[in-house]
DNA sequence: TAAATCTAACGCTAAAGAGTGTGAACTTGT
DNA sequence: ACAAGTTCACACTCTTTAGCGTTAGATTTA
């Protein structure tokens, strides 16, 4: 329902009761769920997509975009992970999916600052969960802020796994300033840094530099990515993994 | 299940599944989740209670002791936060009872490093929350550590609602140590400091101190605590509240 | 004021989940 | 080696819960 509204820009209630072949009330339930997630906006009598730089950053949103590339990147970031060894991670989506392959790797210390990944990992045994605090944002369902920025510079891990929305020839970049300074603040405190996105962003840039690809060890992409895209990246000498897709 | 053990001491498989009218698996399961929990102790053969010492700070067993009790305090602690200020309280239940009544006296800031807490007022709208970072502990639920004394001393709040494990006339008490120092951190950087304690605290004392009564400037308890308990608190200057139990 | 739209409350249905028992395979102790 | 004890996998039942529609009442718009 969510991509029909995309696709028309604007729908009226009734249109859309007719086209799924339910209730206006029903109509009524969904529109307002989507809404309070950021992914449209209701007016009497319809609704209408939301400018599309605002719910990109959606978790709603990202959590069913390329599951499969992500699901693909995760199996192989996992796969450099040593056991034993400290693990920091983001409120990325990839980095969740990176957190449900974790327990194959156990023991492991874990830090991260994304609630999600905290609520999967407390009972699992054989991970030392360590969670950043901070201001708790709905919209991240994690934990950011100054208090943030100061628990990750206390701490150092072995390996850092972050993801951002858009990745230059250059430059890692993000639209929204906090996790921008979280993100930083991660980059400082890892002995080794992983960034792992999918092929949907390459090439693309945001409002912040979130820092130049030479603060990254390894550049994990899916190989739905473009050749031409990893040959790029790799020219400037960075080492660029590729994780095969299985799924369609 | 798990009282019956208590009391028996001991007691062996097929006695529990005949007692209960249930399969000998069932038992077997049972008796699993009250190990995990540090209820009690499986050997091959039967069951043992678990040493007092160490059930008494487990929180399964605490959720559900005392709850009529830890409801009218936490009704009366609610009453004395305004609108609009900063809370910050700690892993115990009684807090959390606290966290369930938080709701209507928003807008509030609410700090804590309870995970249970924070997954309960994380959706709730006019309530901004503040998660304490640390090491996840399972037996409390909760983030400790020096991480989460360094997140406690980078804030001031209004109020700090701390709950111990022991009271006598001079001291609040607690049986460890990581969650002492967390406690005490809290003490020290809150403006107006509240223990929260049902009557079976009293007068009693346990491992370590947490600080002197004078530390908190106001000590509530429910109005099942005897009268000269009471009044011996009053004696010493402190300002004691008695929260009135309403149900059995 | 009338028509359209929205919200709240209740009951229904289908799917999900927790709890339990059975029998087979495996462990442990004597 | 045997028996008692334990674990595992599967199937069954019962309870819980999520989602939808209907109706009635409130709100908004023309």
């Amino acid at each position: 329902m969510a991509e029909h509204v995309m696709r028309q820009g604007s729908v009226s209630m009734t249109e859309l009761a007719e086209i799924f072949e339910v209730s206006v009330m029903t109509v009524h339930r969904d529109l307002d769920l989507l809404e309070s997630q950021g992914m449209v906006r209701k007016f009497r009598g319809g609704a209408s997509a939301q400018a599309s730089s605002v719910f990109e950053s959606n978790i709603a949103y990202r959590k069913t975009a390329q599951t499969a590339e992500k699901e693909a990147i995760a199996r192989h970031v996992v796969g450099l992970i040593e056991p034993g060894s400290s693990v920091m991670f983001d409120d990325s989506t990839t980095a969740l999916a990176v957190a449900r392959h974790l327990v194959e790797v156990t023991p492991l210390t874990v830090v991260t600052n994304f609630l999600e990944a905290i609520r999967l990992l407390a009972p699992v045994p054989g991970i030392r969960l360590m969670a950043l605090g901070g201001e708790y944002y709905p919209t991240h369902d994690s934990f950011l802020g100054v208090a943030c920025v100061d628990a990750v510079e206390a701490m150092n891990t072995d390996t850092v796994v972050v993801s951002t929305s858009a990745v230059s020839d250059r430059h890692a970049f993000h639209q929204e300033q906090e996790i921008v300074l979280v993100k930083r603040a991660m980059l400082a405190s890892g002995t080794r840094c992983v960034l792992a996105v999918d092929h949907t962003k390459l090439d693309r840039v945001a409002l912040h530099r979130v820092a130049p690809l030479e603060a990254f060890d390894i550049i994990v992409v899916d190989s739905r990515a473009p050749e031409e895209a990893i040959q790029r990246l790799r020219d400037r000498h960075h080492r660029v993994d590729v994780a095969e897709v299985t799924e369609p």
